[in-house]
DNA sequence: ATTATAAGTAAATGTTTATTTACTTATGGT
DNA sequence: ACCATAAGTAAATAAACATTTACTTATAAT
């Protein structure tokens, strides 16, 4: 039988991400997405079940898959609370910065419901992404390192900031100066751990 | 000659943030939209332009207009840092938790490139959104009170994980137990004054 | 070399889309 | 009482949409 050609899937998967980042979730369609991709629209439909299951396995495969590989190099839950959050927010900045229409999906999956609900539910029933990090909280919170918060509220606190400065890096990539230097990413994530430490 | 309908103006803007809010974005169509107001699809580009102007002042005037508003009732930009931040979350999550549509569209103008862009522009030209905020940061960087930063740095600093946190409200909303609670968001508001504070 | 089979294509399907055309209705000013 | 006019409607239009049909191609196993 003929093998898949991965060069073919693999294109498909960075064009979808190029068109959602830079025309939006909503103006991405099966027809533009196969066009774009040098692929005939039959071609989408072997490799994924219509444009609800693209959208699934893009944003939890490709895109949370990859930025959670990402923010964990080298992350060891052993080191104290400051040395692991500022691995964290390097790693992350880093890497969403360095992808940004990987954080276009992301950030859609705050918005769109269906993403929204994937998340949700790969979320709940899995309970692995960001498993690491739930461990470190919590061992934390048990040492009287940090105030004792529900994770959701612990996660708000460490990752949001973040994730807005991405969102200004971006805003502010072709203006003159750039605002989110490394200096104020730092600095911002200073201001998080001293906030979360009793 | 015939006055317009007000209801029905409202009804068009109230039903486009129900079915972005329950549907997404990208499910929000004229002829749906239409309907489900009651109104003939022509009545909408009575009142609006076209799809992109009724998205982007829903967006501005609406929903922006309405969150500001919200946010900025009784604050006064004279009170110490810590009080001056608490009236701004505690206005802040009750407006949106208690305005879940307009909450919906708020997260959509991070992702979406179109509200985005409408976003900055209305940002930078009129500079007037948020400026009591802007002030009230302006002078305490000045008085030594908290960290010198830019201010969009600021502003990622003390409101991203606000709205991380209606977020997870949200989620939580139909499960047994609301893990956001009003004492879950006042401790992190308070992590928040305590990381910006020198 | 042949063949079974999944991978791939181009073109078509019927539906939904944003927007418009051609018409009707309600009302403030005369 | 009427009329000018903008507000409103139902139905149509052409383009774009997700998905499928009918066919061709490449290759691993025989």
């Amino acid at each position: 039988m003929r093998p898949k050609n991965l060069e073919k899937e693999q294109a498909i998967r960075t064009i979808a991400l190029d068109i959602i980042a830079n025309e939006g979730l909503e103006n991405l369609s099966m027809q533009k997405l196969a066009k774009a991709a040098n692929v005939s629209p039959r071609t989408i439909y072997i490799k994924y079940e219509d444009k609800e299951d693209l959208l699934i396995k893009l944003f939890i495969t490709e895109v949370l898959g990859a930025y959670e590989a990402a923010i964990l190099k080298g992350f060891d839950e052993k080191v104290d609370f400051e040395t692991g959050i500022k691995k964290l927010w390097d790693n992350g900045f880093q890497y969403l910065k360095n992808n940004r229409t990987h954080f276009a999906l992301i950030l859609y999956g705050k918005s769109s419901p269906l993403l929204n609900k994937a998340y949700q539910r790969e979320n709940i029933q899995q309970g692995q992404f960001f498993a690491p990090i739930h461990r470190f909280i919590q061992s934390n919170v048990e040492a009287g390192i940090i105030s004792d918060l529900p994770f959701d509220a612990q996660r708000a606190l460490m990752f949001s900031p973040l994730l807005d400065l991405v969102n200004e890096y971006f805003d502010h990539l072709n203006r003159p100066i750039q605002i989110i230097t490394d200096e104020v990413v730092s600095a911002c994530c200073d201001a998080v751990i001293k906030g979360m430490m009793k």
